[in-house]
DNA sequence: CATGAATGAGATTTCATTCAT
DNA sequence: TATGAATGAAATCTCATTCAT
């Protein structure tokens, strides 16, 4: 008897570029992957319909489908962006560390999320335009509420205990200026080098700054 | 060819909302001043020709006569916001004052322009965007240096000598912080008050921020 | 970014003017018929894309989907208008007759053509005014070689072996003289019918340029 | 007593472009001159009032002053174009020369007329695309009768009784011949030249047309 | 006579969305 | 579920012509 191998059972052929045919999840996930790239670079209004099927393989028509529209699939994108950073957020223990360290993974943790999620810059400034008009539309959002202001709270609490950390400091405003220090470099990066005649977007140029951002931060902490 | 023609103008020639009749100055700033503002809101691809010509009272082909087009005008728009904030700028004399009240000014002016000024922030926002791609058309506003880090850097000096300021600050990273806690703040109110439930526009709330804003960078100047 | 509501479509859907409904080949085939009868009539600078749109009973958003604009219409116009001459050139065997006949049957093909499509004069005139532009930018067009020159040259070379036609003809002379005399009449008719008064369009007054226009190439080509 | 010279009055400086201030028939004339071009290269639908305004050098109102507008500026240009090929014409007097001589030079006129005045070819390809719409308006154009028809008759009657003409020849036929063989060449030279590969309006390449179109009728008019 | 700013009408083109299959 | 042709609405832009000076 011979022995029959068994073709190893690849997929039926046919080439397809986008996402595989009476698939739904690989559906939504092919288009809100797309639409993800296309809001986060060219803002609401500059995103197209067509280049978002286009982008995903999908058909124009299960946009509709899935999401009822373009601000509608703006939304769910916006929502999955919040969703993914807020996963993180509760991922960090920085709070349980010694201060010192916990503040330096605070500080270290945001500028690294900012360097690697450009989706997330991208739809903080798209929504700032629109003055928060579909943040505030989605209470998904509204009720994820971001875990860091009471793991800082819990931190400056400690700190200030140990005599390492300067009293009466506000979480929200700490937590602001961290946020500003990483977002605005980040965001800013394009018009900042054109105006400095310098790549800002460079590895030393991006190492340069984490390090000033951390001594702001520590310059700030101390008593 | 079909012969345009243009029915009798009804209208008895007088009542115009907007400005400038014959007066090619007037005309050319009134669309200026309506297209920053509708640039600032919306964007460039948000921004409509047609609601620009009816905020500033004027007929829509003037655009395309005075400007070129949509993006000829956001380009004078861009250079027009620039040229103004340069032109704040050189009117300061911080860098001249005993250094800790000279530091102060700088954020103080910061702060108050970027409070002042929402067009600079949405436009800067718009070209953050388009990752600074009509900045890097318009030589004129690559011409516009800011004086800002010169007289940083003679601020820092002088400060450093008395003994009062670190040393080794780079001034354009002590630039871009400051112009980070200004800047991040206001852009991102809206997002912030919905994801805070807080109203961070509220004069008391941009005081306190001032207040916190003044102290980071008081801490980190300090030697 | 504001909503763009269509309106819920209150026609029945029924009772179509145009042609093609969800048949892609049907539709493309109504504009290219529409838009070769208004380039013909308006040349590419008078045509109208609304106008088109109209006639083929087609949406005027089909034109840019299928043609990519205006100018992208017209080209494939003088693709079809080029394809279709050169499909009849092939088709011809007059170099295979007897010479005396062969070069009859030539004149009477270039003659008849001429008279029945009035497209092909429409649009050499328009490619004459923009000084071949678009011919130029066909590769398409361009590589549909005429036949007709070798088959000439053939029937030449036949003519002058039997005796009957004179030596050192060259072919392109001829081709473009049997051209002119065919295309000048009928594309200068309406010019010349109103300097002579007389209306040249007339049966009788075709037959008798026709009869004009063999006689004078018998002529040329005795020996 | 010293003598004074006279500065060679020149006109009060001020430099200008287009025509001389204050007077009407240079300012005419520029017009005129700048619309010919404009029209010939550009058709009545392509060509631009503001085209030719800034041509001549002339405030676009003058065009409307002395014109009445677009259309009436084309049929002045029209009608200046043809009452320069009339008076060409009458200048001729082939009809009273040796008859084989006089249909040389009629030839070598017509051929020489179309290679100096593209204009002449422009506009009556234009007047082609619309039917002769706007000779037809102008009176004074219908009313300048070509005298070629009636020299050609009494050419031919003189070739005729002299035995070197065929008999039975239509002048009007030959003429419209003649016409065609030079028109279509120079109308067309850009068409066949991208279809022939070959440039047809290098200086060789129209002198070969010429001995080509010399002898076409030469071989036609013989008995 | 001359200027050039201004305008109304309409042209081309773009886009989100729906429909027939 | 999926497709892609089709559509209405509105956007940008162009142009001949007129108006105020």
């Amino acid at each position: 008897m011979e022995a029959r191998v068994t073709k190893p059972s690849v997929k039926p052929s046919t080439k397809r570029r986008g996402p595989a045919l009476r698939d739904p999840e690989r559906t939504r996930a092919a288009i809100l992957a797309a639409a993800t790239v296309e809001f986060t670079g060219r803002g609401l209004d500059g995103a197209r319909v067509d280049s978002i099927a286009k982008r995903s393989g999908v058909n124009k028509r299960m946009i509709y489908h899935y999401f009822g529209g373009k601000e509608g699939l703006y939304v769910e994108v916006l929502e999955t962006t919040y969703a993914a950073i807020r996963h993180a957020e509760v991922g960090l223990g920085f709070d349980e560390r010694e201060p010192a360290e916990g503040m330096r993974e605070l500080v270290a943790f945001t500028w690294g999320y900012f360097i690697q999620h450009p989706e997330f810059l991208g739809l903080l400034g798209t929504e700032n335009l629109h003055k928060a008009a579909y943040l505030k539309k989605s209470q998904r959002i509204r009720d994820l509420h971001s875990p860091l202001i009471g793991m800082i709270q819990t931190l400056l609490e400690r700190g200030v205990k140990q005599g390492i950390f300067r009293k009466g400091v506000d979480p929200m405003q700490l937590y602001i200026t961290i946020a500003s220090l990483g977002f605005f470099y980040m965001s800013n990066r394009h018009t900042l080098s054109t105006i400095f005649g310098e790549n800002l977007s460079a590895p030393d140029r991006l190492e340069a700054r984490g390090q000033h951002f951390a001594e702001v931060v520590r310059s700030y902490r101390r008593p």
